[in-house]
DNA sequence: TCTGGGGTCCTAGGACCC
DNA sequence: TCTGGGGTCCTAGGACCC
């Protein structure tokens, strides 16, 4: 027992909601309980819309056997959620709704219903602030919390507090959570793993090599598909092969940055602090198309969603009070390599027409012979409308404000 | 089995300036 | 002249995450 006036331990918590976008339909329609689920995107294939074929009745009453199924799908859908019955059939998130028919046909595919992930977001969120007031947002359905100052934040390593969390949780929503509670961000998202789902994993300092040191590589947030493929060449697998590791092989492999990087994650450290609010940096709309499209050949078609995608980009700016100064464009060809084209103008803007035209110019600069199966538009080097303001009254009185003069009556835009 | 959409951060080269 | 170094901004691509 250490005495209760000394420091308190740095107590991190990862919470990941289990299923999340699963376990919010669930809600609505109980009877698919246990039933293979997938929640994905895209058109929904054949039959007309299926919510008014279904007329009035409430979504529970709703018999199983008038929900669509994977089997006959067809597009470029992909899997966002799977229910634990479903992931049993080897299905699971971002793969292509094609591929998951085939593995289980039978299972029940639902759109995505962002808007209500949405609330049950905010709603959740809202109940561990009440509890824990330093939360940080990683997403629609986990989040980083400091349990170190927390009232009974540190009893049993954090377990009773993480309990009180989820019990809340669940009582108000129905949705179960796992936790992780570890001296920093990074072991509380990998002790998040352990006991998933609806489960609470303590990590101590001194836990490393029992609890860290098996595990694969993969499992260290940040090591992705790329990095572990290098990290099996060089005969290294789990994170005690990474620790026992001189730090400078890694840093030959892998540069400076990441490669002390690594050598500091695999001995489990790590000094990040939980944020509450970090400054948003872009704001982009894409979407990928039904079928391919030649930017010659339907030069309409793409035009009009290029335009739509620019309005969305404007409202989205608009909505969220931001203004951005580079413009950049995406395109994605049909053999699935992406480009990218952006320039930066020297005023903000969140004008659709502003960046229509700036986009625009994107797409002058970038290959079009190939067909394309994306189109993304996007806006970076963001500042809130209100800090532009400032920034402009602050600036020198050139021409007197509301006063147009000659140039500013010269279309910008002139053919 | 042909692979969504919305993000962040890092790298690296060139321009440009001091 | 043939040699500087550092800092910042811009652009393009890529890895990674939810």
């Amino acid at each position: 027992m250490s005495p209760p006036q000394s420091a308190p331990l740095r107590r991190i918590a990862h919470l990941d909601m289990d299923a999340f976008y699963a376990s919010v339909e669930l809600l609505r329609y109980p009877q698919l309980k246990g039933l293979p689920v997938v929640i994905g995107g895209g058109r929904r294939p054949q039959e007309e819309d299926p919510e008014t074929a279904r007329g009035e009745r409430a979504p529970h009453k709703i018999p199983v056997a008038e929900f669509a199924r994977l089997q006959g799908y067809s597009g470029r859908g992909v899997i966002t959620t799977a229910t634990y019955a479903a992931r049993r059939f080897g299905v699971g998130s971002a793969m292509g709704l094609m591929t998951a028919a085939k593995l289980c046909p039978d299972a029940i595919l639902l759109p995505v219903d962002f808007a209500a992930y949405q609330h049950y977001s905010r709603t959740f969120k809202d109940i561990i602030l009440e509890i824990a007031p330093l939360m940080e947002d990683r997403g629609i359905d986990e989040v980083y919390i400091d349990f170190t100052h927390v009232p009974g934040g540190q009893r049993e390593g954090g377990r009773v507090l993480a309990r009180l969390i989820q019990k809340s949780i669940f009582d108000a929503t129905g949705l179960t959570c796992s936790v992780g509670v570890a001296p920093n961000k990074l072991l509380a998202k990998m002790a998040s793993e352990f006991n998933k789902p609806n489960g609470i994993a303590i990590v101590f300092e001194n836990d490393l090599q029992t609890k860290i040191w098996p595990r694969a590589c993969r499992k260290i947030n940040g090591i992705g598909p790329k990095a572990d493929e290098k990290l099996q060449q060089l005969g290294i697998h789990t994170i005690g092969e990474l620790a026992q590791q001189e730090v400078g092989r890694l840093i030959d492999h892998f540069g400076q940055k990441t490669g002390a990087w690594m050598f500091d994650a695999a001995h489990g450290l790590d000094t990040r602090p939980v944020v509450l609010e970090s400054a948003q940096v872009s704001i982009s709309r894409e979407t990928t198309f039904e079928r391919d499209l030649h930017a010659v050949r339907d030069k309409a078609e793409l035009g009009a969603i290029f335009t739509r995608l620019c309005a969305q980009v404007a409202q989205d700016l608009a909505r969220q009070g931001y203004v951005g100064k580079t413009i950049g464009i995406k395109l994605r060809y049909d053999d699935f390599k992406s480009i990218t084209r952006d320039l930066t103008l020297p005023d903000y803007t969140g004008d659709a027409n502003a960046i229509r035209h700036h986009a625009g110019l994107c797409l002058k600069r970038a290959p079009l012979q190939q067909r394309l199966r994306l189109l993304g538009v996007r806006v970076g080097s963001l500042i809130t409308a209100s800090e532009h303001l400032t920034s402009l009254t602050k600036k020198a009185p050139e021409p007197m404000q509301g006063v147009q003069t000659a140039m500013d009556l010269t279309p910008a835009d002139a053919p």
